[in-house]
DNA sequence: GCACCGCATAGGGATTTTCCCTAATCTAAT
DNA sequence: ATTAGATTAGGGAAAATCCCTATGCGGTGC
């Protein structure tokens, strides 16, 4: 048998973390070998150990998994880079792989899922969940704007605030007073944000806000 | 050593599930007998089993953990319940005590603060982690209005559509064409609610669906 | 260098939504 | 039978949102 497979563990939850360690560890080819609570840290730990597979969470605090996987694949294109994530959408999936992950495994599979996942993007393979293959295949010309070049310009970070904050339920005025911003700039840069993100109603930004992982943990 | 605390696990994730199993079964104390993925699930499984102790997960599907708990005291007056979750929120706390959960704890908290809290429930003491007890001792008279009676009746059915869709983004002119009522009815419902949640802001049913699971995977 | 674009900021005024109060049925419980 | 809560809904006041316009500021392009 070869050298066993490094794997960094990125996961801001103690107990999800403690819980693939030891199933991971309970494998004869693969071990945790580092564990980070968020992209910064992930970032740090692949410098000083240079992991073979990097599984990382999508929502984490500072730095989420999206994020720091862009950041990763920029500064140690070798490392395979493993998205576990609770959610389904495949509209997620795309910037996942755009950001340059290796393989994409829900939370709710079972755990076999994720060992042969991290074996599969070990070996330098890529590796989709079961069941978001099925998403994908089905439905998918009717996403292609991102391709078009349709995405003009992202949301920004302030705009990003506004939305999350919208999502939340507050008013534009207590958003305006929470960032000590006038009314109508709040009311600017939800309209700037909707219009970039092809959204016309408050549903869509909730939509949104689920989608990034805005609305746990708060 | 006397007998082992015979724990069920009722938790949706399997990952998650596994990760605590895996835990739960290395110490020498306790083990688990049984799992379930959803609320209804969990009761038939205390039903067939008789665990000492439910380590409840709050959201789940069909029957969430609040609903369970409230039925598992209702017929097994002897087990005891420790509920799992993954927020802060000490609002959701009151209504988990007055279901009958024996505790408390964060998913966000270290393994051995779970074990910790299954010993303490399983000795028939009550279990709240450390970071609710300090939000608990601050600023908790303001919230007494269900001690003192105040909480006059659940959350119709009705008002429970109505705060979802509400919490989902839709004003109350769509949710009222939604479900076929006046903007008034709807008006009313949310007051209505709203009074008997004691909450006064939209921010308010947003966290309340959080904590409900409404926002997730839809 | 200057024109242009996007970002962050913000006002005016029209429109829409929400809020507060009141109230009529209907059903279940006492 | 009387009370309590659920479901329905209107009128009018108050608040929030929407649409249009506008000003600096910092890059990019030619």
């Amino acid at each position: 048998m070869p050298e066993k497979l490094r794997i960094l563990l990125a996961e801001d939850h103690l107990t999800v973390r403690e819980g693939i360690k030891m199933l991971v560890n309970a494998q004869p080819d693969m071990e945790v070998i580092g564990e980070a609570e968020n992209g910064n840290k992930a970032i740090q730990a692949v410098q000083m150990l240079t992991p073979d597979v990097v599984v990382m969470d999508i929502s984490m605090p500072e730095l989420n998994g999206l994020k720091a996987t862009k950041k990763l694949r920029a500064g140690f294109p070798k490392i395979k880079i493993l998205t576990l994530t609770r959610h389904t959408d495949d509209g997620y999936l795309q910037q996942l792989i755009s950001a340059g992950s290796n393989g994409y495994v829900l939370k709710q599979s079972a755990p076999t899922e994720l060992i042969n996942a991290i074996r599969t993007v070990g070996a330098g393979n890529s590796y989709l969940d079961p069941a978001l293959t099925r998403k994908v295949m089905g439905g998918y010309a009717s996403r292609t704007s991102s391709l078009r070049g349709e995405t003009k310009g992202e949301i920004t970070s302030r705009e990003g605030e506004v939305l999350r904050l919208i999502s939340f339920g507050y008013s534009n005025k207590e958003i305006g007073s929470r960032l000590d911003l006038s009314i109508k700039t709040v009311e600017a840069h939800k309209a700037n944000a909707m219009r970039k993100l092809g959204i016309t109603s408050r549903i869509d930004i909730v939509r949104y806000a689920i989608l990034q992982n805005w609305l746990q943990d708060n």
